[in-house]
DNA sequence: CATTTTCGTCAGCCAAACTGACGGTCGAGT
DNA sequence: ACTCGACCGTCAGTTTGGCTGACGAAAATG
């Protein structure tokens, strides 16, 4: 007697076969010293490099597990730390060359999977599926945006004694 | 300068939000004994209970770590493990009362974001996108039994020497 | 009965995250 | 000019959640 699948089991299973996808591709192009925590760091990098604090943040992660993660990437050939130029503190975390084959095969692997999904369910409702998901991410983003900028509106004025 | 996201990265928001919004919606119920990988085992347990083994195939783990998942549910009184009649090396892993009432506070929570999101993004979307993912289910279990079925198409016939 | 298979447990290991403390740098106010 | 709070990145130690391999007990098979 099994019990109807909720939700989270659903959205969990496409997303386990991409991931399983292109971890397979990636290997088969060369990378196989790329482990899945590693792909995390290349979704939040931006294509000018970024620095260590906002990948963190992307990845909900701390600085320390993301250090770790770049420290591997770096060490591996992927990425390189260059200081920045107007802050003394910081180090940019950018691709190498190597790093953009990476993106590259990465994308390729992950559009591959899409295409071959959307000519199994039709194009339009792979259309529909996406922009579900696209809108779930912009209103994620403009919550975010509104909770971090307006002037604290009403900052409980704590220490009543 | 940002990247497109990739398909990857939208999947795991949707999923990323039903988490913690479970989480916290179990927590505010009384259940804040449990932590997420313990949801997995309630998704895999049939309401007559399952066996062991079943459980770890079902979440993709072993039977060691399965195992201790469910010592954890057990010491905390959400599940009992009560002998097969049928079978005497199986242990069957059935909900108590308090199981139930942990499965009746997760539905109550995923039907209400989605319900939330159902009627952001509008009701018929909500269905469409609902029924791809259930489509990507259903293929797939179609395609794990064709792949145990057949009596083994063509077995390499190993061992040439 | 003897053998093989299945079920669950035990011990030990490893990856990947976390928290807390810290030294170096920046920038804003005296 | 100087201090001082805030921010950037790193170091040390711990927890979580998986894994593999070896194993004993109970069934199933012959």
């Amino acid at each position: 007697m099994e019990l109807a699948p909720m939700l989270g089991a659903l959205l969990r299973r496409p997303l386990r076969a991409l991931s399983s996808r292109v971890a397979a591709d990636l290997a088969a192009a060369g990378f196989a010293d790329l482990r899945p925590s590693h792909l995390v760091v290349f979704q939040g990098l931006d294509a000018d490099g970024s620095r260590l604090t906002d990948l963190a943040a992307r990845a909900h992660m701390t600085k320390q597990s993301m250090g770790a993660l770049v420290d591997d990437l770096e060490r591996m050939g992927y990425v390189e730390r260059v200081p920045d130029a107007a802050d003394g503190r910081v180090k940019i975390v950018r691709r190498t060359g190597r790093g953009w084959e990476v993106e590259r095969a990465a994308r390729a692997s992950v559009g591959a999977f899409e295409a071959e999904w959307a000519a199994q369910i039709g194009a339009d409702r792979m259309r529909g599926f996406r922009s579900v998901l696209e809108d779930f991410a912009a209103d994620e983003a403009d919550r975010a945006r509104s909770a971090t900028a307006p002037p604290s509106p009403h900052r409980p004025a704590t220490r009543p004694r």
